[in-house]
DNA sequence: ACCTGAACACCGTTCAAGT
DNA sequence: ACCTGAACACCGTTCAAGT
């Protein structure tokens, strides 16, 4: 893949000041609003600010946002850890990755929407999809199994990661004060559980995704398809 | 519920012709915009252009788009089947539930992401969340587990929706060349695995959710929390 | 082939002015 | 209290005109 990225470098000489435009520049523009500033700083044409022109010359490049936006993720999906070790215990590889995926949408503000709205595609897709794939059958689940263990695997991840980006804006006392006001504006007796879940809805972030993730890994191993 | 809403009807006897400014209303508006055309079709001008008055005069039922945003889901959420057999089997009607939360969100294309983007907090949100706590409670499952449970289950029904909506304006062929091409493009056999799983990876549509639904519950009931 | 300015058809939100 | 017109500060995308 940085043989790939390379063959897009444009000879500098012609406009020494300005960085040549490229969609390899264009996406790392953008992956740096993204990651700054989150979703709401990333545009169009605060990228084509960014690089310093107008927002009719990234269509050059890039055929639109949607474009843009998957070629983000793709770039971003490169740092994700793969494990190397073919004869390691391949459930706990799986939870490495994983937990790298998570937390690197966590750590980009906004990724994790854009990675539950376009449909990746890419190189570095294709190599995560690849290592998970071979993961999973090492666990002794059939390829049609993993294809669809893969999926509820990296959707809650993503779901997850997403959740909690919204809730980063949001404060706890908010959130239980909202859940109070709907359950308390009801008869006493009509929402017992939610009484005693109370805070348990909400709290234990780290702790809920380990938990998911074995519940998740325990489910696609003990349940063949029909 | 239903008092709540009926509690926001305002007289029509001022304006015979033109339907009355409520909550109410709008949400309803709201609703069959999404409905009928998508995340694209719903904006707060074009609410406001279906009842026929100018985006400032929502403004005074609703604080912003977010709210109304919120306010629909939660709407949208009083249709979702709720079980009333207390003796019935609760991993059945678990599954009948979110079943039909899934039909709700694919139904109203966009709305799932609606769902994956606005904290949920309203009436029928409190319902819906009891009800899963309860089913989940009678199947064994202590409180705090189920409460995180809820999440892990709503969650998978979201984003597989969103995702599925997402698809529907792409082709499956479509989805398959660009797999196609970006596995082409590399060295033969270094994705062996992505070649074995094929189509695998993006077909079964209605048996993959029936199957993640069962993978799910069989992954809660048998991991216990930390 | 690449880049650009200007325009088109939209957004959410605010605010002073009306009733 | 409710409603509105007009404005503000943005959007993505297109297109004719330049180099």
């Amino acid at each position: 893949m940085a043989a790939r990225e390379q063959r897009e470098i444009v000879s500098r000489r012609a406009r020494p000041a300005k960085a040549a435009l490229s969609q390899d520049v264009i996406v790392s523009a953008a992956l740096d609003l993204l990651s700054q500033k989150g979703m709401e700083g990333l545009s169009l044409r605060k990228v084509a600010a960014a690089l310093d022109t107008g927002p009719a010359s990234l269509y050059v490049y890039v055929a639109n946002l949607d474009e843009l936006l998957s070629l983000v993720l793709d770039r971003a999906l490169g740092e994700v850890e793969r494990p190397n070790d073919p004869a390691g215990d391949w459930r706990e590889q799986l939870k490495m990755l994983l937990r790298s995926y998570f937390t690197l949408l966590i750590d980009r503000p906004g990724l994790a929407q854009v990675a539950l709205r376009t449909i990746p595609a890419g190189p570095h897709m294709a190599d995560l999809t690849e290592t998970m794939l071979a993961l999973l059958t090492r666990g002794g689940v059939d390829v049609g199994r993993a294809a669809w263990a893969l999926d509820l695997l990296l959707l809650h991840s993503a779901g997850l990661a997403a959740e909690q980006d919204n809730r980063r804006h949001t404060s706890m006392d908010t959130l239980m004060r909202r859940l109070k006001e709907t359950t308390d504006s009801m008869p006493a007796d009509t929402h017992p559980n939610i009484r005693a879940a109370g805070a348990e809805l909400y709290t234990g972030t780290r702790e809920r995704y380990e938990w998911a993730l074995d519940a998740l890994i325990n489910g696609v191993i003990d349940t063949p398809r029909p």
